[in-house]
DNA sequence: GTGAAAGCGCTAACAG
DNA sequence: CTGTTAGCGCTTTCAC
């Protein structure tokens, strides 16, 4: 068990001030050779950890981040953001750290950018956003730039230049989980429908990228020969295009849902008492985690919302707080979730 | 967005000294109704959250935990936990927490009360604990609970008197989430033999509750008629042990293994061309690993030992440095792994 | 180029 | 019972 040293003690053994040494850590300059040659002597011996609590008490700044994400009213999928954000709240408040949401709509446009003026004014410190435009968001970011305002994104994993970090998971991946999962329940060669269920399509970089790696899978499965189909629905045309997938002439085994919004086949499914028909589909949503209880869905692969925006928060605060380095980049696991394992993640 | 209230800050408010409203945050008496009152009144209307950077620092103490695991050499289940507190002794150095890990032969009683004792001379802090040998354990937390070592657990749930918390996994349950995989994969009313593989027994207790579990899950479908045997094998004994549950009067349709050892099963069915046996198993070992990408293995559970140690770890320090409570027990997800997302928890 | 000193917010010791 | 004071380790300012 070694000894602590605080900067004094190195003062101490080097034989000059604190001041010299602090200069000598953070590399200000404006010390003389033989000054920093004591120093970094006694630096070399031991093993000093500046104390973190004291640096950042020094800084008795307070920061604030801002959150940008869409409405929980108005889809059910960011609401364990919204609770991330209210844990990070809580446990960070007592560092200095104030973090505020911001709502805009999911299928508006105009809302996204609206609500990044607003935040833009604020100019906080930081700024988490769930960059569902594209276009859009490549002018705002730039806008936070030019005001020193850090930004970071989570769950849509737009490649934009300007911004700290991303927290997300690998959609491809997450594609061949769910081929991966339903290969090993469904008959070789089966027939199986793909949905894109969304309201509108800025989800749709998403979507497809989930698709890709479902398809990459399957493709990769020497000397066979699944019959692979795409649908785009909205959600309101759903009923129709499910009436057309199981239609006397056409019938599907298997049925991936792209989206968060798989209990709306599950319903159709249940309903329609197609007992055999395989379904896998993304988030526990209350609706979901109840169809998935009832075995109607057999697999969700857990995005894990909540735990992107309290990690995507917590990077700032170490960052802001303790000077941690950010990663650029966070993949999160992706979560294979059963009737059976799902109550363990939802005690969480 | 509020403002944010110091010590100084409420004094001046309630007209008196910040010494006084120390004495009345923190409930130490020795204040006069009146003082009691006005600063009461002031803590009512606005909503002061304390600095804990500035608290914790005040306390100049270092702290001093002790990691009580078995030898990852010996059974590199263990691994990960190693890795754990790596990650923790960095982590927390900077904040005046010393974390060190002592290792004991996971078969041998001896040494595992050797290494406590070591430990207890030591008078750390605190010490978290895998607590692999129920008696013995008892024991030695009484001793520590004399000397005012906090204790807590992790990987066996021992209900114990006297320990803190606990973190690990409900095996009941993971017993459950094998079933229901292994339900999915395979035929009705297949043949299922479950191998308890340990080189001694003292993993028994965590077996049992996995076996329950799993034919827990067995036994609710109805109309059904599984059949599910039971072997206890020790490592050596194991390839005389498959030999005969594959013997010509015998087969299965599949097996679960309840412990991490599962690639030595794996092996065998692989070398003697078994593919159409499927198999479950535990833990994200090296071995197992290979065999799952090869397929070999269906599924793994994964108990994320990593986690366990650095989720232990870091109660204690957010309780001592932050007097954050700790919980009595955590319960973490229980993981499903497949060939497809075994990277996805890798990359961490 | 360097040291001395002040102060971040909180706690604890001490004098009144 | 209460106010003042010192000090945790670090950073920053200000004389010299």
């Amino acid at each position: 068990m070694m000894k602590k040293y605080t900067i004094k003690n190195i003062a101490e053994l080097a034989g000059v001030s604190k001041g010299t040494v602090d200069r000598v850590i953070h590399k200000r300059g404006k010390v003389s050779a033989l000054a920093l040659e004591k120093v970094t002597a006694v630096l070399n011996e031991i093993d000093y950890k500046p104390n973190l609590l004291a640096r950042s008490l020094k800084n008795t700044k307070d920061y604030h981040i801002c959150v940008v994400l869409p409405d929980y009213t108005k889809d059910a999928f960011w609401l364990p953001c919204y609770e991330g954000i209210v844990a990070a709240v809580n446990e960070f408040a007592s560092f200095g750290v104030f973090i505020e949401p911001f709502f805009f709509h999911p299928n508006d446009v105009h809302s996204f950018v609206e609500v990044n003026k607003k935040v833009l004014e604020l100019a906080p410190d930081a700024v988490l956003l769930a960059p569902l435009f594209y276009k859009e968001t490549v002018g705002i970011i730039n806008k936070y730039a030019l005001k020193n305002i850090i930004v970071s994104k989570f769950n849509n994993q737009l490649e934009i230049e300007n911004t700290k970090n991303f927290v997300g998971q690998d959609l491809f991946k997450s594609g061949r989980i769910a081929a991966g999962l339903l290969q090993m329940i469904i008959k070789k060669n089966a027939t199986i429908d793909i949905i894109h269920v969304d309201e509108d399509f800025n989800n749709s970089i998403h979507m497809q990228e989930k698709e890709k790696g479902f398809r990459d899978y399957f493709d990769e499965i020497e000397n066979s020969d699944y019959k692979i189909v795409t649908h785009n629905s909205k959600q309101s045309d759903l009923a129709n295009n499910l009436d057309s997938i199981f239609s006397d002439s056409f019938t599907s085994d298997a049925i991936f849902v792209t989206t968060s919004k798989v209990y709306e086949v599950a319903e159709f499914i249940k309903s329609k008492n197609l007992n055999n028909v395989k379904l896998i589909g993304y988030d526990l949503l209350e609706e979901n985690i109840q169809y998935l209880k009832e075995n109607v869905i057999d697999f969700l692969i857990h995005q894990n919302p909540k735990k992107q925006v309290y990690l995507g928060l917590n990077y700032l605060v170490d960052f802001f707080l303790f000077n941690k380095e950010i990663p650029s980049k966070s993949l999160l696991p992706i979560d294979i979730i059963t009737s059976e394992n799902i109550d363990t993640y939802l005690e969480n």
